[in-house]
DNA sequence: GTCTATAGGTTGATAGAC
DNA sequence: GTCTATCAACCTATAGAC
């Protein structure tokens, strides 16, 4: 065996992986129970140690909180790594709104948790001023993309980017939403087909 | 003095009125402190009242929750019940737009609240099912105005009623998370200017 | 209907052994 | 780093007087 195979010193990672247990443990209760059933307790029972081990690692309930926002927020930091891809627009746009979806899926039950206190809503929203996330980031991504189309004369001039994107970040956002606090009426609205259609109107060239 | 000005029996409602004290304390709590802080003490401190009132009223946590959560959702019953006047389509938006941020900034602390439990959540759920609430009712509003619009020829026949809708509920929906959740960056985005703007484009005549 | 007093349970957090 | 044992604080809910 040469050097390649073997890892000589786990630096920091402590073999027994205790606090990601204890991370995850937090996140599934998060998703699954709500924020009102994620007790030192229950989130210790999950990830198999004592409950005296989440407070070894987080201090208090409130440095559990921070840390599993930050571990749950973590999607939101690849947002803007996305390819391009040389296809067609409205398959470009259709590939977002999924992604997109599939992100709020993830963010939505931490985003909504720290609703619940005054001191998590802040603390959350420091942190997302601090690394400088938010809405603003994927409307510059997909804003970035039709302006570029827009210049290279493939879609029409005369839409705002920054408007058609804010309709599909929005659109995809109002969507995850209804889904996750089981609004249901889903089938009473526009298919995100038919949004697609609307939109490819008002970018498509002439 | 005649029977008009006289009320010969007050039926029902008590004369001290704790009832409804606590419930606008409850709505409160949760507008200014979070659900985390919803405990039958606090509660109960802000209507001036001792704890076990609360009890005696709504029998126990989960019935003051489901009476707050009804009393603070009745906004929505009147979501539909809009004149819709005789100015121009853009004013119309416009004024519905505004409506639909304000009621949403009364709803959402509620509906977001329900979040933190899955009783609560399904609670909400199957409230809103129950009076065929939810927001294809503010779709159906609005894209029935553009749809009687288009047929009077006072709009373009080019476009889905139902998606335009779509477009004002959601954007005004999001807009009103973002400011709830205080995660800000409003100004790095699209204002609500230039996305009336881009829909009339979409929807003016010809 | 409203109060005081209190029982009974759950939670956050710490101490100290291993 | 992880455990057991434990405490103080807080919360829900009830009992019973007024």
């Amino acid at each position: 065996m040469t050097s390649t195979d073997e890892q000589p010193k786990r630096r920091g990672r402590p073999p027994t992986g205790g606090r990601e247990a204890i991370l995850e443990a937090a996140l599934a209760v998060l998703r699954e129970q709500g924020i009102a059933h994620l007790t030192s307790r229950e989130v210790a029972s999950r990830a198999g140690v004592s409950d005296a081990s989440v407070y070894y690692h987080f201090h208090d309930r409130a440095g559990l909180l921070e840390a599993a926002f930050e571990c749950g927020m973590k999607p939101l930091l690849l947002v803007g790594a996305e390819e391009p891809d040389a296809r067609e627009p409205l398959t470009i746009l259709n590939r977002a709104a999924d992604r997109l979806e599939r992100f709020f899926d993830d963010v939505l039950p931490i985003l909504l948790a720290a609703q619940s206190d005054p001191d998590l809503k802040e603390a959350v929203a420091r942190y997302m001023e601090l690394k400088d996330l938010g809405p603003h980031k994927g409307v510059d991504t997909i804003s970035g993309y039709l302006r570029a189309q827009q210049r290279a004369g493939t879609l029409n001039a005369d839409f705002e980017p920054g408007v058609i994107a804010l309709f599909v970040i929005d659109t995809s956002f109002a969507r995850a939403v209804r889904r996750q606090t089981h609004l249901g009426g889903e089938e009473r609205l526009p298919s995100r087909r038919a949004v697609m259609d609307q939109i490819w109107r008002m970018i498509r060239p002439d």
